[in-house]
RNA sequence: GGGGGCGUAGCUCAGUUGGGAGAGCGCUGCGUUCGCAAUGCAGAGGUCGAGGGUUCGACUCCCUUCGCCUCCA
C-alpha cells in the first residue's frame, strides 16, 4: 500500500467515525512557547484538551508534520527515527473513550476494507494496572492474554514515569500496538493514549480522575507504511527511497543498506527532507532557536556529504526529490521549490566556507603541536574550535588521524558538557495551567472583539489581575506591576498578526483605567494598565474607549503594509514574501523573502508605487469567508501560516486581497504620504523595510528638508551642490592631513564650494536622494550630516592653521639644525623646541638626522593645542648598544611638564600637559642627555 | 535567552605589558622579454566598524552600540 494512501484511508477511517478532519498544523507553531517545532499530532489541540476553548467539534483526525530532534542521534542508524516525520491520530475531546479508540483501532487495521493486516501480526501492551484496557483488548476484540502485556509506567504511561516522577498535570495510561515484520522485529505503530488523571503532587494518592476524559492517538506515518509494504526500513517505504537514490546520485555513490555510505545516506535524506519542509514554511537556518535546529540539521547532512567527499553545495539538488515525493498531501510545496533551494545552496556554500576556514585554524594547532611534540589533540582545544568558529569535531578528528595524531573525545564531551552547562537551562512545560490567565480561560472562552466597528463600547468587566493573582475588588492606585483587566467584550485590539496592541481607557461610574496596551491571550483580550481613579469591582459595567488618533495612526500603518507587500512584488517578484511585520503608530516594519539588497532604485520605484496607489484612493473592504473562497479569489496565503476557517479577508480596489484581522482604513487615501526610511538584512535571505505613514512622514520630510538645507547653510553652496561639495570637503581635509604630515606647505588658493544653482526648486524624491547621498560619503545617518559635515569643516580650518604655523618654522631643518648641533664625544646633540611641528615630522627628521650623522642624539618638544606638550626623542644606534634608552631621556624631561612616556630603546615619545614648563624641561633634557652620555664613555 | 569569537588597504589576514599602521594577493606606472607567462623596480589605496571613557599618548585597555560568525538551550 502506498504511503499517500495509508495516509488518506486513516483519515477517511476516522472521518466515517464522525471525527473532523483538520488540516496539519505548521511546523513552527508560534503561538505555542512551550516547543519550537509541533512534536506531535495533539500539539494543536492542547487547548481544546484543557477545555479553553470552545469546542466547535468533540472529535477530530489529523495528519500532523512533525518534527522531533531528541533521537537525532539514531537517524541513519536505526530503522525507524526520523527528525521530520507525520504522524497520524485521532482525539476526543471528552467524547467518546477507551472502548470505541481500542475498537476503531482494530478495525482499522484489521478489516479488509481498511488496512486488512493479518491479526497474527498484532500484539498489545497495556499499562500495569489498567485492567479496563485490557478487558477491552481480551473480551471486545477477543484478543488472546498471551498478546497482551502489561508494561509500566516508562512504557505504557503518558508523559514516561508521570505517575512517580511527574510532571503535575493531565496524563494517563497508553495501550501500544504492535506489528511483527518479517525481519523478527517488533514496531511498535501506534499508540493509544487515554488521558484520565490529573497528577498532583508525589505519590501516593496523586492521581485524581479527571472530569472529562480525552483520547490522543498517534500512528507513525512513515512506521506503518514500511510494516504495510514489507520493508526493513522506513527509509525504503515509496516516499523516502526514491530521495535516499537521489541522494546516491547527487554524492557519487551506491546506495548500500548495511554499509556506512547507506547510514550516511539515510541521514541526508531525513535532514534534507526536514530542511525542505521547515524552509518552505519560512524558517530559515539561523542563529538561534528553530532556526538553529534547521542549521544544526542542515550541516550534519552537509557533513556526511563531505565525509563522502564532497566539497561544493549538493543538498540542494534534492529538493526537487522531496517535493515529488511530499507533493500529494502538501501540493503547496510546488510553488517554493526555486526559493527553498536557493535558501538551502547559500547555507550549504556558507558552510563548505566555515570548514574551509577551520581547515586553516586546524593545520595551525597541527604546527604547533608538532614543535611541541605532543600526539592527541587536546578535546578542549577542539571543543573551543567548534564553539567559536563552527570547526566539526569530526573533521578535526579525520584530520588528525592523517596526521598520525589521536583525538581525544572524552575531553571533548567534557569540555561540550560544561558549555551546555555555563549556557543555562530552560524549564519546558508540557502541558498544564500557567497562571491566572489559564484559569480565567476555563470560564470564559474569549473576549468578543468589537473594535473593527467601534472605538468606544459598553461591556462588563469580568476579571481582575494583580500581583499575579485574580481579585474582585481593587482600591490600590498607583501600582508599581502593571494591572490585567479582562471584560466579555472589549474594542480595543490585542497585538497579534504584528499590529500592536491598542491603548486609551477604561472608565466606571467611580473609576478610571489607563490601558498602556493590549495583549492576546488565546481569545482573551488582556487590557495592560494602570488605575489611576477610585476602585475597580468585577461586575460592573465599564466603558471601554480607544485611544482614536493612536489607533488610526496604527490603522494608516496597516493598510500601507498591505500596500507595500503588494508594490514589494510587483517591483521584486512574487518570491518577495511577508516574513514577519510590525505595525505601529504610523511606522511599520516589512521584513520579506529577497536574496539580495533592494537597490536604491527599487526602493524609489517601490515608494512611488505605493504613493500612487495611495492616492488613486481604492476602497478597502473586509469579509468573513470560507478559506476555500478565499483561496480562489486569489488572496496571499502565507506559508508557515496556519489560518482559521473562515477567514477574514481585506481587500483593497482590485490589487491586494489579503487574509488578515487587523484594523484597517475605509479608503487608501486615508494613508497619507509613506516614506521608506530603512532598507537592511535581518537574516540570509530576508530584508526589511522600515516606512512612516502620515504624520509622521510628514515630519520625516520637513527634518529631511531642513537638514539638507542646514548642510547647506554649512558648506556655503545649493541643495542640489550638497552631495559634490561634501565630497569636496572629505577630499580637502585628507588632503590637508597628508600635507601637515609631509611637512608640505599650504596652497595659495582655498577650495572654492561649487556654485550654487539656480535651479527650480528640488522635489522632495531629490532632496532624499541629495541627503542621502551625502550621508553614504559622510558616513553617517542622514539627519547626522549637518553635524558631521560641520565637525569637518571646523578639523580643515585647524589642519591649515597647524600647516600655517608649520610654514612659519620652515629655518628648522634637518641639515640647519646638525649644523647648530652640540658635540659630546663623539656624539652630536640637539635640544630643541619645534614650535608648530607634529610629532610626525618630529620622527621624519629625527631619521634625517641619523642618516647624515653617525652618533646623534635628538630631542624634540612643541606645545600642541593651548594646554600639551609632546616630546619626542631618538638615538642613534651605536647610542642605543651603549646602554643608553631613549624612553629613559624622554621620560625625565617630560616629568618636568607634568607627563609621562615611553616608547622603543632608539624613538620614544612623550607627552605633557604644563606648556610654560616646556622650556624649563629642555634644558633638563640638555643636562640629562650630558650625564647619559658621560656615563656610558 | 546564554557562552565564545570577529570587524585593520579592493581581497585574505598579521599587528607581541599602550608609544612611528603592515604583509601576501590584486591594482597603476616603468623596466627585462619579439609577444605571452614570468619577473624586477616604483606608486596609489586605510575615519584600524561607530560613539564615549581612561591616558601626555589608544588599532591596542574599559564601557556602550551596530554588523557578522559560532556553539548551547
Amino acid at each position: 500500500m502506498k504511503t499517500d494512501e495509508l495516509r488518506e484511508k486513516y483519515l477517511a477511517f476516522f472521518q466515517s467515525k464522525g471525527h473532523r478532519r483538520q488540516p496539519s498544523d505548521v511546523l513552527v507553531p508560534t503561538w505555542d512557547p512551550s516547543v519550537l517545532f509541533t512534536p506531535a499530532g495533539m500539539n494543536q489541540f492542547k487547548d481544546h484538551f484543557l477545555g479553553k476553548v470552545k469546542l466547535e467539534f468533540t472529535r477530530a483526525t489529523t495528519c500532523q508534520k512533525c518534527l522531533r530532534t531528541g533521537d537525532i542521534e539514531n537517524v541513519g542508524r536505526t530503522a525507524y527515527h526520523h527528525t521530520f516525520f507525520e504522524m497520524l491520530g485521532n482525539f476526543s475531546f471528552g467524547d467518546y473513550f477507551k472502548r470505541e479508540t481500542i475498537l476503531w483501532a482494530w478495525e482499522f487495521l484489521t478489516d479488509k476494507q481498511w488496512l486488512g493486516i493479518d491479526p497474527d501480526r498484532l500484539t498489545v501492551s497495556v499499562y500495569l494496572n489498567d485492567d479496563q484496557a485490557a478487558e477491552i483488548w481480551q473480551r471486545d476484540v477477543g484478543l488472546l492474554p498471551e498478546r497482551i502485556e502489561r508494561m509500566d509506567e516508562f512504557d505504557n504511561f503518558w508523559p514516561a514515569g508521570a505517575p512517580s516522577e511527574g510532571p503535575d498535570g493531565v496524563c494517563g495510561p497508553c495501550s501500544e500496538i504492535f506489528y511483527h515484520d518479517d525481519f523478527g522485529d517488533s514496531v511498535e505503530i501506534w499508540n493509544l493514549v487515554f488521558t484520565q488523571f490529573h497528577r498532583v503532587g508525589d505519590p501516593p494518592d496523586n492521581l485524581r480522575p479527571l472530569p472529562s476524559k480525552n483520547i490522543d492517538t498517534g500512528m507513525g506515518l512513515e512506521r506503518a507504511a514500511a510494516c504495510l509494504q514489507g520493508v526493513r526500513t522506513n527509509y525504503h517505504i515509496d516516499i523516502l527511497r526514491p530521495i535516499v537514490d537521489a541522494a546516491a546520485e547527487v554524492c557519487g555513490t551506491q546506495y548500500e543498506f548495511g554499509s556506512d555510505a547507506g547510514r550516511r545516506l539515510r541521514r541526508i535524506t531525513d535532514h534534507i527532507r526536514a530542511c525542505a519542509m521547515a524552509v518552505h514554511e519560512n524558517v530559515y537556518p539561523g542563529p538561534q532557536k528553530e532556526k538553529y535546529v534547521i542549521r544544526r540539521l542542515l550541516r550534519r547532512a552537509v557533513l556526511d556529504g563531505h565525509h563522502m567527499g564532497l566539497r561544493d553545495p549538493f543538498l540542494y539538488q534534492l529538493v526537487p526529490a522531496v517535493v515529488q515525493a511530499m507533493k500529494i498531501p502538501y501540493p503547496e510545496l510546488e510553488g517554493t521549490v526555486g526559493r527553498v533551494m536557493e535558501v538551502i545552496r547559500n547555507e550549504e556554500a556558507n558552510f563548505f566556507g566555515t570548514i574551509d576556514a577551520g581547515l586553516a585554524r586546524i593545520e595551525k594547532i597541527f604546527d604547533e603541536m608538532k614543535s611541541a611534540n605532543r600526539t592527541t589533540v587536546d578535546g578542549s582545544e577542539a571543543a573551543d574550535l567548534y564553539q567559536t568558529y563552527g570547526v566539526p569535531p569530526e573533521v578535526f578528528e579525520t584530520l588528525a588521524a592523517e596526521n598520525n595524531l589521536a583525538f581525544d573525545w572524552d575531553g571533548y564531551r567534557r569540555a561540550m558538557t560544561e558549555h551546555g552547562q555555563a549556557s543555562g537551562k530552560v524549564v519546558h512545560t508540557v502541558m498544564g495551567d500557567r497562571g491566572p490567565i489559564d484559569a480565567v480561560k476555563k470560564v470564559l472562552h474569549e473576549t468578543e472583539f468589537l473594535g473593527y466597528d467601534a472605538i468606544e463600547a459598553q461591556a462588563e468587566l469580568r476579571f481582575i489581575v494583580a500581583q499575579g493573582q485574580l481579585c474582585d475588588h481593587l482600591a490600590e492606585q498607583g501600582h508599581d506591576k502593571e494591572i490585567i483587566l479582562i471584560l466579555n467584550s472589549s474594542p480595543f485590539y490585542g497585538e497579534s498578526g504584528g499590529q500592536v496592541g491598542d491603548s486609551g481607557e477604561i472608565v466606571g461610574s467611580d473609576f478610571r483605567f489607563l490601558v498602556r496596551d493590549t495583549q492576546k491571550n488565546g481569545s482573551l483580550l488582556l487590557h495592560h494598565g494602570h488605575l489611576v481613579e477610585g476602585e475597580l469591582r468585577t461586575g460592573t459595567i465599564v466603558t471601554a474607549r480607544v485611544d482614536a488618533s493612536r489607533r488610526q495612526g496604527i490603522r494608516r500603518a496597516h493598510s500601507a503594509t498591505h500596500i507595500l507587500h503588494h508594490a514589494l512584488q510587483k517591483n521584486l517578484g512574487s518570491h518577495a514574501q511577508q516574513q514577519g511585520s510590525k505595525v505601529d503608530q504610523d511606522w511599520l516594519r516589512f521584513d520579506f523573502t529577497n536574496m539580495a539588497p533592494v537597490s536604491t532604485d527599487q526602493l524609489a520605484a517601490i515608494e512611488r508605487d505605493v504613493n500612487t496607489r495611495i492616492v488613486a484612493a481604492e476602497p478597502i473592504e473586509w469579509r468573513i469567508v470560507p478559506l476555500a473562497e478565499a483561496r480562489q479569489a486569489g488572496a496571499m496565503m502565507l506559508f508557515g501560516e496556519k489560518y482559521p476557517d473562515p477567514v477574514r479577508m481585506v481587500t483593497m480596489g482590485d490589487f491586494s486581497r489579503e487574509l488578515c484581522g487587523g484594523t484597517h482604513l475605509d479608503n487608501t487615501n486615508d494613508v497619507g504620504p509613506l516614506e521608506i526610511v530603512g532598507e537592511e538584512a535581518v537574516a540570509a535571505g530576508v530584508r526589511r523595510i522600515i516606512a512612516l505613514t502620515g504624520d509622521r512622514a510628514q515630519e520625516y520630510l520637513d527634518q529631511t528638508r531642513s537638514a539638507l538645507t542646514e548642510a547647506a547653510r554649512i558648506l556655503g553652496t545649493g541643495l542640489r551642490e550638497v552631495p559634490e561639495a561634501a565630497c569636496a570637503l572629505i577630499a580637502s581635509v585628507r588632503d590637508l592631513r597628508k600635507l601637515l604630515a609631509s611637512g608640505g606647505a599650504l596652497p595659495d588658493d582655498e577650495p572654492q564650494a561649487p556654485p550654487s544653482s539656480q535651479d527650480a526648486e528640488l522635489s522632495a524624491a531629490q532632496i532624499k536622494a541629495a541627503l542621502r547621498e551625502a550621508a553614504r560619503a559622510l558616513n553617517v545617518a542622514p539627519f547626522d550630516v549637518p553635524q558631521r559635515l560641520a565637525a569637518l569643516k571646523n578639523e580643515a580650518q585647524d589642519l591649515r592653521r597647524q600647516i600655517g604655523q608649520l610654514a612659519q618654522s620652515g629655518d628648522l631643518t634637518a641639515d640647519g639644525l646638525l649644523e647648530r648641533a652640540e658635540t659630546i664625544g663623539e656624539t652630536k646633540v640637539i635640544v630643541t623646541e619645534t614650535p608648530g611641528i607634529n610629532p610626525n615630522l618630529m620622527r621624519q627628521w629625527i631619521d634625517q638626522i641619523r642618516k647624515k650623522s653617525d652618533s646623534t642624539a635628538v630631542l624634540f618638544g612643541t606645545v600642541m593645542g593651548d594646554d600639551k606638550v609632546t616630546l619626542i626623542a631618538g638615538i642613534s644606534r651605536d647610542l642605543v648598544q651603549r646602554g643608553l634608552r631613549a624612553g629613559d631621556w624622554v621620560r625625565d624631561a617630560a616629568q618636568v611638564v607634568g607627563g609621562g612616556g615611553g616608547g622603543k630603546p632608539d624613538m620614544a615619545q612623550a607627552g605633557g600637559k604644563l606648556p610654560e614648563k616646556l622650556p624649563e624641561a629642555i634644558e633638563l633634557a640638555k643636562a640629562r642627555i650630558r650625564e647619559l652620555l658621560t656615563a656610558v664613555e
